[in-house]
DNA sequence: GCCCAGGAGCATA
DNA sequence: TATGCTCATGGG
């Protein structure tokens, strides 16, 4: 079974995830009390929109989402998801917003490096603005393919695929070969967006999706220790080995 | 108390 | 190439 089956599978069983979430806007028209919005895919409509979502993807590097929104929901009560204000602010006066997120001197060092080359690039403008690449986003210190991809498909619009923790335990399981490789994962993802293309899915709106369920699965069933094969949704046509459990 | 979460960088072999 | 360590908080 290939990657698309199995996406249709998960979509069946869990719905549309509506990511990447905006705090800023939950509650609010199409976005749900926790800044997700099911069905909807448009870019991000604004700089500071776009910000946060880059904000996010380094604040989640390692860290459940449940900690990343107490940061961003401090960050935003005190006027701080902008791009330009982060990438002057004093990096320990920073760390104690993002404290909950963990790593908090890391990161702090991360979003003042990040914030400055979106900022100094011209890279906030919006949906009709210009995208940085790939290359230039894994040169910065911090960033690595994980939130590259993250913010790219996310915050640029940008169909590229997500690999994460979670996408390779599944993944791995689902084929028996543990050491499957990011770029095995990435080509499948890949081929599985075209077919969805051809069923009338945009290729932005499958990864998007397909990443999320990812997560979603991972945290649900297919977790990393005593994963719940017996309620698992992909269970007939899984290679893993149910007796090791 | 333990393990884990929507990682990344660096040292070592 | 490939492990192993460090960074650190909050929830289960």
């Amino acid at each position: 079974m290939d990657y698309y089956s199995l996406y249709t599978l998960l979509l069946e069983a869990y719905g549309l995830q509506g990511w990447w979430p905006l705090t800023g806007r939950a509650g609010s028209g199409a976005y749900n009390e926790k800044g997700y919005h099911p069905g909807v895919y448009h870019l991000p409509e604004s700089g500071n929109e776009q910000f946060e979502i880059a904000l996010g993807a380094v604040l989640t590097q390692n860290c459940s989402w449940h900690n990343v929104r107490i940061c961003l929901e401090r960050l935003s009560a005190a006027g701080l998801v902008n791009g330009e204000i982060i990438a002057q602010m004093d990096e320990t006066e920073l760390a104690d917003y993002i404290r909950s997120s963990g790593y908090y001197k890391q990161k702090s060092r991360k979003l003042r490096i990040l914030s400055r080359f979106l900022v100094e690039g011209s890279w906030l403008q919006g949906c009709a603005g210009n995208k940085p690449s790939r290359a230039e986003l894994l040169n910065l210190w911090g960033i690595g393919e994980e939130s590259a991809d993250s913010i790219l498909l996310y915050a640029y619009g940008v169909p590229c695929p997500v690999v994460d923790a979670s996408a390779r335990r599944i993944l791995a399981r689902f084929v028996d070969e543990p050491s499957l490789s990011d770029e095995t994962i990435r080509r499948g993802m890949e081929f599985a967006a075209l077919k969805g293309e051809a069923e009338g899915t945009p290729p932005v709106s499958f990864l998007n999706e397909f990443h999320a369920l990812l997560v979603k699965h991972g945290k649900a069933v297919c977790t990393k220790r005593n994963p719940r094969c017996p309620e698992c949704c992909l269970l007939s046509c899984c290679a893993y080995d149910k007796q090791k459990v």
